[in-house]
DNA sequence: TAGATTGTTAATCGATTAACAATC
DNA sequence: TAGATTGTTAATCGATTAACAATC
């Protein structure tokens, strides 16, 4: 146990000599990264304080508070916020605004996106329907279906699928979203892989970065549900 | 500011010698019980199997091809499994069907749960237009908005949110599931508090289980987004 | 049998918490 | 000033990985 953990500014010139033991072993944090469970809790914190900054005209909120409001504790919250580099006030706390600001800026909400909707299968339909996109800066540019080709959608013609790889080669977008059946989404995901920057993906199977090329996020809501009933966990009642 | 804040069960064998030294500090896991971790990584290995059954007919998978297919290492698919009670073979791997079942038992899967659905904000009128309830073997019994109170949605009228509170005493229901603005939430979760055996919330606001009685999810699909353009990190392009 | 692959223990790593000096 | 609350270090805890004997 002979620790050698070295702080951040130990020493970023580390020319890492003793090479990576295993591919499974996650690699270590770069000077400065934030830390994935870190990142994770970022959007709790940013709809806490928006709707604090909608309901009130707090000025100040201290750990103690928004762990409270977050169920974390104190001390992960002080954590947390030092990684990100936001800076409280000894005895008085953080600034509100201020620190929805950092942390906005921190998840990349402030900056505006193009996007293009691959499927409308459960969710998909509700993103071209709604304003959820365009409330976190994601402008949608089109829409793809297999199955709606030619449909309107709010202000949208669905397009065919089989489109898609030369409309992004043609037009391009920062982010493909996806939200195709199974069947679907190995085709689509190929046509799409290296002409954007980013893919979200609500679809109920899994794409990875190093086959998009670019990072991607997986979201199946369904997965909430089953954790759900795991935790009621059959019998009582 | 003296945080009394006991969690539920902080003692009903409170045997253990040396006291809880804080609340913040986790629960001990009982006996059997599995490590949250691992339950957050069933719905993946579940839709990887439930794809590999409808696609092949694999009677076995090793934990070297299951660690591939899900992006984590071979060790970890082995821990993971011993965890949930799961047995494999020395020199042949896991039964596919097999682990398919106990996947699916230990989520909850195989039963059935009725719901209502309240509010159709965001992703709920999906809900309430597609059957992804009904694959996760929930029916949905009633739906409720504020506002479009009197419509008809599917083979749903909505009834006025106001009436929930009636309802649920009345015909009950296992589930509730939250769709709803901030400003309708607070309400709507009181009305539900202590009448539902479990709450899914996939409105942008987080309910907590000491708040609602019950076991809480909570799930903002926006959230994963905001983790996307922060991974998208900026520049670039 | 020989080869494959699990189950499990121990080692390692990283995340969370506690504690307190610093300081507004 | 006195009180409040942060920032940060060190301790603790838990999750992940490596490794290998067991065994199909």
């Amino acid at each position: 146990m002979n620790e050698e953990r070295k702080t951040e500014s130990a020493m970023f010139t580390d020319l890492e000599i003793g090479a990576i033991p295993s591919v499974h072993r996650k690699q270590k944090l770069r000077d400065g990264e934030v830390p994935e469970p870190v990142i994770k809790r970022l959007p709790r914190y940013f709809r806490y304080l928006r709707e604090l900054i909608n309901e009130n005209d707090r000025l100040r909120i201290s750990s103690a508070e928004l762990a409270e409001g977050l169920h974390i504790s104190p001390s992960q919250v002080r954590q947390d916020l030092s990684c990100i580099g936001q800076t409280g006030q000894q005895g008085y706390g953080y600034g509100v605004i201020q620190l929805y600001n950092k942390i906005s800026e921190t998840l990349g909400v402030k900056q505006r996106y193009t996007a293009v909707l691959v499927g409308l299968f459960g969710c998909g339909r509700a993103l071209a329907e709604t304003t959820l996109l365009e409330q976190r800066g994601v402008r949608l540019k089109a829409v793809f279906d297999p199955e709606a080709k030619g449909d309107r959608i709010g202000q949208y013609e669905v397009l065919d699928t089989a489109s898609l790889c030369e409309y992004l080669s043609a037009e391009g977008a920062d982010i493909v979203i996806f939200s195709l059946k199974e069947e679907a989404l190995k085709d689509a995901a190929s046509d799409a892989a290296g002409k954007v920057r980013g893919v979200w993906n609500i679809s109920q199977t899994e794409l990875f970065s190093d086959q998009m090329g670019c990072p991607v996020r997986n979201i199946s809501i369904c997965d909430s549900l089953m954790l759900l009933t795991q935790a009621m966990g059959g019998r009582e009642k």
